[in-house]
RNA sequence: GGACCUGUAGCCUAGCCUGGACAAGGCGACAGCCUUCUAAGCUGUAAAUCCGGGGUUCGAAUCCCCGCAGGUCCA
């Protein structure tokens, strides 16, 4: 939805008053980078058809679409209306074609059941190129004006994170990023499950070491999640362990502190490296002893659907709500009335909540469908909101599923040193010496990230080392490259002549490359807009985008003595190479202005 | 036993929600392109029963049903 705020369009050149009519059609207020420029041509077509159906303009809503190549710029197709209309789709084609005039459009042509249209195109390139411009970083967010909330990451105390972990992560980082621009005020949070069975686990491994450090955790997990196998005692052990916890004794509580915070901190120490910044480190064991839980148990006692299972537990009733469970319950406490798990993250949502404003998002892997259903049921049994939820699958290896426990695993950290290793011996086969350990990381980072934000999340990864360390094709350095091109053109032709004469002249812009880049840039908005909780299709676009700029570079040479040409040319580089940054910062990836 | 997700050239992926003109990229293979703005690049060629089978539709990779395979969870 378009916000309320109006936009200043002071600012926007004489010539997009052209353009007003097609908003008024749609009595959306004037904000070209919301709405995306095919808009228009839905609202030109939504005229022309009105008058052919005889239903109001407002209430069509055709779906434009690009012909192949060749073909035009846009088209619309007639088969949907051949029933309504009892004619067939060429004839219909035939009747709008006519109907269709407008200043932006040169000339639409009936093909078929289809209508293609073909765009003035130095009026497209003019309106797209001056808005990106103006707008400038700000070019395609929806301007909302709200407060949001997210969780994601939230990965156990308890080692070094390892790939699969860091997909959350990614997802989440990049989906916090995609907020902001869109204009809300973000709150990035991470739950720190530290009482769990696992952490008691570590908590055992590590007594009576002298000291323990970061990169010692990983074995000792592996070594007592060895140990535990067939040893009933040692299991015993970590359950009575668990229960001084919860019974509050000092010590204990000590040490477990202790061991969460090293992990916390390594962890934290890792992403923020990566560049995934959190505000609010939200930990389980508050819920433990505070009173929430209990204030939330007797909420659902309320509501008379908890009752009392074989064993005693208090169990949450969830008939009605459709849970492919049999029977539909949510475990509340053990026998002894202490919180499970679940109570507390009811509590914790709660308290989410109460902070989160217009969206209240969270990002958990596949595991956690089921899971994240229950918690969701018995949020609206208590009538409260559920979070918004991003599910991810797991990244595979060749082995089988990662998992910390057994040690199969790629670590988070293996991954960013090769990546930065590999970006480095790059960088000095090209011979470039400055800022090289800055740029690895640029490069080396992005290529990890993209790597992994660039697949649809419900989709599992197979981790392969030669692939996640592509440099080549699809990856984020074959973005960055294309970006630090621009850079170097605009570098070069700031060098040669002074800039600042009046605006380019558009119509210059005449090319089939040329031209394809302005549509690419006047479908972001929409991109952004679709992005916000579907982040790969950004990095999906900003492929495109850099591959239709690579074919322009080779094609048409933007330095030149034709000043008029040159600066026309440099608009439109301009433009990419702003679209090119914000999208790769939206993904959490830097945008290096040359490599 | 039940539920959800995934299955697209040798390999990896986009498209599926919202059905439409020859299924789009990348890797790998093959053939070209650096005396012009960075070759992490560009151009071209070969390569696809869109997992299988039914159905709906003028039209299905896309929607529905039944299978098969992988992932995940529940019992």
């Amino acid at each position: 939805m378009v916000s309320e705020n109006q936009r200043d369009t002071e600012n926007y050149p004489d010539f997009m008053l052209f353009f007003r009519p097609f908003f008024a059609v749609n009595r959306f207020i004037y904000n070209p980078a919301a709405l995306g420029i095919m808009n228009e041509f839905r609202n030109v077509v939504a005229e022309a058809l009105s008058s052919v159906i005889g239903r109001p303009a407002e209430q069509l809503e055709p779906l434009i679409s690009a012909p192949p190549e060749g073909m035009g710029d846009f088209a619309f197709q007639c088969f949907s209306l051949a029933k309504e209309l009892k004619k067939s789709p060429a004839q219909i084609a035939g009747e709008l074609a006519p109907k269709i005039r407008h200043l932006a459009l040169d000339k639409v042509v009936a093909s078929g059941g289809y209508l293609n249209f073909f765009v003035n195109r130095s009026m497209m390139a003019a309106q797209v190129l001056s808005t990106v411009g103006i707008e400038k970083s700000s070019y395609g967010s929806l301007n909302v004006k709200g407060r949001a909330l997210i969780e994601h990451t939230s990965i156990n105390p308890n080692a070094s994170p390892h790939v699969g972990r860091a997909r959350n992560g990614i997802i989440g980082d990049s989906v916090s990023r995609m907020l902001r621009f869109h204009g809300y005020d973000v709150e990035v949070h991470y739950f720190v499950n530290d009482v769990g069975k696992q952490v008691a686990m570590l908590v055992l491994a590590c007594r009576g070491k002298a000291k323990v450090s970061f990169n010692d955790l990983l074995g000792e997990y592996v070594r007592i999640n060895a140990e535990l196998e067939g040893n009933p005692e040692l299991e015993a052990q970590v359950f009575s362990l668990l229960k001084q916890l919860e019974d509050g004794d000092e010590g204990v509580k000590r040490e477990f502190r202790n061991v969460v915070d090293i992990c916390v901190k390594g962890q934290s120490r890792i992403l923020s490296d990566l560049g995934m910044a959190f505000d609010h480190y939200d930990y389980e064991s508050k819920y433990l002893w505070d009173k929430s839980t209990q204030e939330v148990l007797q909420r659902l006692e309320g509501t008379g659907r908890v009752f009392a299972d074989e064993g005693g537990r208090r169990v949450l009733d969830l008939k009605g709500f459709d849970l492919p469970m049999e029977p539909p319950v949510f475990v509340l406490t053990r026998a002894d009335g202490t919180s499970l798990y679940g109570l507390r993250d009811i509590a914790y949502n709660l308290e989410k909540n109460s902070r989160a404003g217009d969206r209240n998002i969270v990002v958990l892997g596949e595991d956690h469908k089921l899971y994240f259903r229950q918690v969701s049921a018995a949020l609206s049994v208590l009538g409260e909101r559920s979070p918004e939820v991003i599910h991810y699958s797991f990244i595979l290896l060749p082995s089988g599923k990662m998992s910390t426990r057994s040690g199969n695993v790629v670590l988070l950290e293996d991954f960013m040193a090769q990546a930065v290793e590999k970006a480095r011996a790059e960088l000095v086969a090209r011979g470039k010496h400055a800022n090289i350990g800055r740029l690895s990381k640029v490069i080396g980072y992005g290529a990890l990230k993209y790597h992994v934000i660039r697949v649809s999340p419900e989709k599992n990864v197979l981790f392969d080392w030669e692939k996640a360390l592509s440099f080549e094709g699809e990856s984020a350095p074959y973005i960055q490259y294309a970006h630090a091109r621009i850079c170097s053109i605009l570098r070069k032709a700031r060098h040669g002549q002074a800039t600042g004469q009046s605006s380019p002249d558009y119509s210059l812009l005449r090319s089939d490359e040329e031209f394809q880049l302005v549509r690419l840039l006047a479908g972001f908005p929409d991109v952004a807009a679709k992005a916000l909780l579907r982040p790969h299709l950004l990095a999906n676009y900003l492929q495109g985008l850099a591959d239709c700029f690579n074919s322009f570079y080779h094609q048409c040479p933007v330095i030149s003595d034709d000043a008029h040409l040159m600066s026309a040319r440099l608009s439109l580089c301009s433009a990419v190479r702003q679209v090119l940054e914000t999208g790769l910062n939206l993904l959490g990836i830097d945008a290096p202005e040359e490599m």
